[in-house]
DNA sequence: CATGAATGAGTGTTCATTCAT
DNA sequence: AATGAATGAACACTCATTCAT
C-alpha cells in the first residue's frame, strides 16, 4: 500500500546518510589537514568507501568544502541564536570558546574558521556563502541589541546597536583566534574580559 | 690572512642578500596565491632566479614558510610598538584594518594571517612561535597600560590590565576577520565601533 | 506442455526487444558522442534502463560496439542494394551524402564510419566483419556491373567490372570524408563532380 | 665569442629534439592503440621519459595530438605535391598507397588519417586544421589541374577543374579506406583502377 | 528481471624536489 | 653558485563493471 513511498524514504534516508557520512569524515580531515592537503583519497578512506563514490553525492571536493562551510555556519547561526536568550551571555561566550577549541565533528572548530576565511580570499563562491553569512549576523545582532528589554533585547537606538554588533563580531570572531592560541588561558582572566566587554556591550 | 674571513664574511653577505630575495618573492607569491597554491617554480621566477637555487637557501618550501610567519610577526610586533605611543588609538587601529584589506606584500596581511593560523593547527613549529609571539605581545600590551600616564601609559592596575590586554586582542584580531569579510564597511560606522570600543579598553 | 516453448519463446522475444533497446540507445550515443566518449551510464539512460541491466544482454562495451557496427554494415548493405536499381545513380549517391552528414540515429554516419575504420585497425575482429563485408560489397556491385542492361545492369565484361567497383568503392568512401570535411560543399559542384564519376564508372 | 649563442642553439636542438621524441613516439602509440586509449604514461613511457616531461614541452595531450596532425598533414601536402609533377600520376598514388599501409611513425597512415577524421567531429580546434588544409589542397589541385601543359599542369578550365579536383580528392581518400580494409589486394586491379580513374580525372 | 550503489583501476595533469651540467 | 631539465608520486576525477537487494 504504502510499500512504494515507504522504499523511496529508505533510498532518500540511505543517500542523506552517505552525504553526513562524507561530510564528517571531510570535515575531520580538513581539520587535521587542511583543505588542501586533504585528499579525496583520505576522506574516502575515513568515510570508509571508495573514492568514486563520493562523486555520487558530491560534484566535486569544492562542493564539499562548500556543504562543510554551510554546516559550520548553520552551527554559528545556533550559537548566536543561543546567545541572544542567554540569561548569562558571559556564560553562553566561554562555552562557545570551549566548543572551538574541540574538533568535535559536528561543531564549529576554530581551525577550520581560520580555514575558511584564507580559503575564501581565493574561492569567490566561498566568500559569498561567509559574506551572505556576515549580512545575516549582523541582522540578527542588531536585531537583538534594539529590541526593548521586555522582549530579551537590550533597548539600544538603532544607530548605536548596528556599531555594537560590530564590535561584537570583532570581540567573538577574535576570540576564535585566542582558541587556537591559548586554548589553555586561565580561565578566570577570560571571564573577566568576556564579562567586562559584555557589559560594555549591552551598556546605554 | 684575513683574506678568508673576508670572502666569507661577503659570501655570507651575498647569502643573506639571496635569501631576502627569496623571501620577499615568496611573501608576494603568498599573499596573492595562498602558501598552497604559490609553487616553488612562481616564486623562483619572482624573484628571479631558478627553482634549483632556492634550495640551496632553504631546505624546502615549509622552512620558507616558516621564515616567512616569523617575518610577519616582526612586522606585527613593529605594528604594536608604534600603537602604543600613538596619540589616537583608534585612528592608529583603523590604519592597521586599512592595510589588512590591502595586498601589499610587505606588509601583514588579513588572508595570511588567516592561512597562518590555520596552518599552525597543524604544524607544531609554526604553532610555537605564534604561541611565543602571542605572549611577547601580552606582555606588551600590559606593561603599556599599566605604565603610569606621565609615560605615555593608560595607568591600570596589573590585574585589569591583563585582562584588558586579552580583550584588545580579540577585537583587534577580530579585525582582521572583518577585513577580509567586509572589506567595504562603511569607515563611519567602523571608526565609531573602534573608538568606542578603545575608550572601553583604557577606561579605569 | 507446451508452456514452457511459450514462455521461453515470450522470453526471448522480449530479450530481443531489450537487445535492440541498447543498441538504439548506443547507437545514438556513439554518433552524438563517439565510442570512447559515450559511458555506459549514457546509454543506459538514454535507453531508459539500468546500467546493470545492459550487461545482461552484452558482455561488455565492446560487444556492443561490435553489434553496432554490424548493424551499420547491414544499413549499409541495403543502401547498395538500392543503389543497384536506382535509375538515377548519382541522385542516390547525392542522397547518401546526405544521409551521412545528419546524426540520423537510425542511419550510416560518416563520423561512425571513420570511428569504426580507426577502431578496426586495432579489432581483429572488427576487422574481420569489415572485411567480409567489403568483399561482399565487391560482389554484389560487380554482378551489378557485369548483368545485362535488360537486366538493370551494365553490361560490362568481368574483369573491368572487377576494376571499377574497386574505384566506386573509393570514391564513395571518400565521399564519406567529404560529408565530414565539407559538409556545406556547394551541392551544385558535388553533383557535377558524382555525375561525372558515375557516367564514367559505367561506361563501356 | 660565439660560446653563448652556440649554447643556446644547443639548448633549444635539445628541445626541439625532445618534442620529436614526444611526438615520435605519441605517434606510434596513436597509431597503436588511438587517441583516447593511448594514455600520457605509455606515451612517456615509449619516449622513454617521465610523464611529468610531457608537459614541459606540450601543455596538454590535446597539443599533442594537434602536432601529431600537423605532421601527417604536412607528409600529405608533400605528397599532393609529389603526385603534381609525377610523370606517372598512377605510379605516384599506387606509392601513396604503400605508405599508408605501413607504420612508420614518419608518413601519413591510414589508421590514423581515419582516427583524426572521427576525432575532429569531436574537436572543434581539430576540425578546424582539416578543414583549411582541405582549402589549402582544393586549391593546389585546381591550380595543378588548369595550368597549361606546357607548365606541367593538364590544361582544363577552372569550372572544370574544381570538380575534377573534388573527384580526385574523394578518390585518394576513398583509396585510404582501402589501404585499411584491403592492404593485400591484387596490385595489377588497384594500379588499373588508378590508371583508368587518372584517365578520366585529366581528360578534356 | 531489474536496479543503482559501489568499486577501483585508470585518466590527464601538477609540483616539490633532485642533480647533471 | 647557478641552472633548468628531469623525476615520480600525488592529485582530483571518471567509468566499465559487479553485486546485494
Amino acid at each position: 500500500m504504502n510499500a512504494r513511498p515507504h522504499n523511496i524514504s529508505r533510498l532518500s534516508e540511505r543517500a542523506q546518510a552517505q552525504k553526513e557520512r562524507i561530510l564528517s569524515a571531510a570535515q575531520t580531515c580538513f581539520i587535521e589537514h587542511g583543505f588542501h592537503a586533504a585528499g579525496m583519497a583520505l576522506i574516502a578512506e575515513t568515510a570508509e568507501m571508495s573514492p568514486g563514490l563520493i562523486y555520487r553525492y558530491f560534484d566535486n571536493k569544492n562542493a564539499i568544502i562548500l556543504a562543510i562551510v554551510d554546516r559550520q555556519l548553520e552551527n554559528a547561526r545556533t550559537d548566536i541564536r543561543a546567545l541572544h536568550h542567554a540569561p548569562d551571555l558571559a556564560a553562553a561566550a566561554l562555552n562557545a570558546f570551549d566548543c572551538w577549541r574541540r574538533a568535535d565533528p559536528r561543531l564549529m572548530n576554530a581551525a577550520l574558521f581560520m580555514e575558511m576565511n584564507a580559503e575564501a580570499s581565493r574561492n569567490p563562491e566561498l566568500a559569498a556563502a561567509l559574506s551572505s553569512f556576515d549580512a545575516e549576523i549582523q541582522k540578527e545582532l542588531t536585531n537583538w541589541l534594539t529590541a526593548p528589554v521586555s522582549a530579551g533585547g537590550k533597548g539600544l537606538p538603532a544607530q548605536l546597536a548596528a556599531i555594537r554588533a560590530i564590535s561584537l563580531k570583532c570581540f567573538m570572531e577574535g576570540l576564535t583566534a585566542r582558541a587556537l592560541r591559548e586554548p589553555d588561558i586561565k580561565p578566570a582572566l577570560l571571564r573577566a574580559a568576556i564579562t567586562e566587554f559584555m557589559a560594555h556591550l549591552t551598556a546605554a
